[in-house]
DNA sequence: TGGTCATATAACCATATAGTTAAACTATTG
DNA sequence: CAATAGTTTAACTATATGGTTATATGACCA
């Protein structure tokens, strides 16, 4: 069974979101699957240790994974509700839409 | 047609998001409607003015909407898909969780 | 084993953020 | 119009965050 994370680890959750480095890199991982370091990197075009920090922002919060193979290390998008999330937000940017409700989010997710 | 916005606008509702107080903020609000800004100092318990404050963050992020009623101001909830994504990240834990992607958020956001 | 590549960590500094207190609005009531 | 209630804003301070540089780790290869 699965305990209810505290509205602490949520806010984590999206403070790792917060950033537009991080965001990038979720997207990139979102719509690519897993890659390594220097592959963010080199489509961020960020100091690779910045880059590095970041990463390790969003998996101490449990946003991605990382595996090690050879000399890189891949991450890889663990929650990929995250990413429809922005998917989601996308469409319904922020002060040009009147809309409330994202209705692709929405689904069986009102139960309290 | 909406323009779509900016990596850096996606961030920074995100960051809106990344903080225990504004993200029970917008629990309350998702979960029983708009209120005014008293009731959300008595169900949190913070100084009126922090409230005050994170509430500012909100809607300057086009998180949340307001409109003034009489002597109180009451607060909505503009951007419903983040209670949604909430309501989510809930059922798949921080580090509990081996599971990916939230099925009640994926739907037909996989299009780029 | 020494060198090199990919990545992570440490130390440092500038800036941003959050909470607090005090003061300013704004609308209602008497 | 004065007093009051609800809310916002300003100013200040302590702490957190992000970027940079330098250094460390760890895996591969000669």
């Amino acid at each position: 069974m699965l305990d209810k994370p505290t509205v602490e680890e949520l806010s984590a959750v999206f403070k790792a979101l917060g950033h537009p480095t991080r965001l990038k890199i979720v997207e990139i991982l979102g719509s690519t699957g897993p890659v390594c370091v220097c592959e963010l990197v080199g489509q961020i075009g960020c100091d690779q240790t910045t880059i590095s920090k970041h990463l390790a922002v969003l998996k101490s919060t449990g946003v991605v994974t990382s595996r090690k193979e050879g000399l890189n290390v891949y991450y890889e998008l663990r929650l990929g509700c995250a990413y429809d999330f922005i998917k989601c937000l996308e469409r319904y940017s922020g002060r040009n839409s009147p809309g409330l409700t994202c209705e692709s989010c929405r689904q069986g997710s009102s139960g309290s």
